[in-house]
DNA sequence: AACTATTCATAATA
DNA sequence: TTATTATGAATAGTT
């Protein structure tokens, strides 16, 4: 692309063809990586030289969970049936990326910072997720939040005094939410992992 | 790259993503090609619009060889350390099972409940979720919290005004949170589920 | 889909 | 590998 127009057919020097190998692969990551942002995809990449060394990209979670996905997906592909539902597969695959996502936002924020490291890319994507929730809480407030308030309450109240309500109520003085307040305290796409990672971490390997 | 600098940030405006996501896929794709041919590199992409749409691309071979082939040489680079994390297909089962515990739950608190029906042992369980979550919050609240709120609100708001956060602390009176309560509104363990479904719930299938 | 003004990627080179 | 720079490619904004 520079100096000289470029032929596409394989370079036969070794070393031009090192270098090119090497100074085109991060361009292609590069690539990926602003599409991924740019456009809200999620994007896997697989090289192998021809040494057979590899390198790879996952833009979102891990590379084994978009080949999942891949799989979910490229099956979907072949039986082409009218339902436009997502595979559960898929669909699953891409509910873990965003709890991955999730996690690693929260032990960056909270707790060993120094260890834990996120691109800007993962902290774009975690901005993207808080926004996608305001948006929906926004508008679900009226109608979901209320209803799940209401039976939340009721079941749990109705169980015993596990949960003290009265605390949780403590900040809210309008009373629009004064009766059925409970989500608003539970709700947390933070603490959600907090309590997942907390309570079975240790289990599962994980070192928060 | 042209006309304009573009900020590596998400496309809000959907036809102008849609525009950027089709020409800058060709071109990755178009780089992925001209680097295997110059450098004899084996390249696989795979690429998940927004959308959940797959678009992939196999330089050598099929895709699925790619996948092998990329599994072999990635078992080996991560052998050798003496690592106790759970394994990923076990990991990956448990995360499904809550999510979707959690989806069900959504689904039988807010819209049809007529066509959902949740064993006791499931309703236990998601009662359970939120015992640990309460708690978690409670624990958590003064530290993580706080520091998470700092950061987050931080990040959004210097982003620009995309998000009315005067809004999201409107009902917040009491002033303990008055300044940084981005995650007392954001964060709901069932809000993100909405938030998933209701962005993308029509393109996935879903009816709450 | 086309068209360009720009920015970006990179081939040659050291 | 890394750095420089002249050039060709990619593409953002526009029609």
């Amino acid at each position: 692309m520079a100096r000289g127009k470029v032929q596409l057919r394989r370079i036969e020097n070794p070393v031009h063809r090192q270098v090119t190998f090497c100074k085109r692969r991060a361009g292609l990551l590069k690539k990926a990586r602003e599409l991924s942002v740019l456009c809200d995809a999620d994007i896997g990449i697989i090289i192998f030289s021809a040494h057979g060394k590899l390198y790879d990209l996952a833009t979102t979670g891990t590379m084994e969970e978009l080949i999942e996905r891949y799989k979910s997906a490229s099956g979907e592909q072949a039986n082409a049936c009218g339902d436009q539902r997502m595979d559960p597969k898929q669909e699953a695959m891409v509910l873990k990326q965003e709890i991955n996502l999730l996690q690693k936002g929260l032990r960056y924020i909270y707790g060993n910072r120094g260890n834990e490291h996120m691109t800007v890319e993962e902290l774009n994507a975690l901005e993207r997720y808080l926004e996608i929730w305001m948006y929906n809480i926004r508008s679900a407030k009226e109608g979901m939040l209320k209803a799940a308030n209401e039976i939340l309450q009721e079941k749990i109240v109705e169980q015993n005094g596990l949960i003290d309500v009265g605390m949780m109520v403590a900040d809210q003085q309008n009373g629009h939410f004064s009766k059925v307040p409970l989500i608003e305290e539970i709700t947390n796409p933070l603490t959600i992992l907090s309590g997942y990672s907390t309570c079975r971490g240790s289990e599962m390997g994980y070192s928060f």
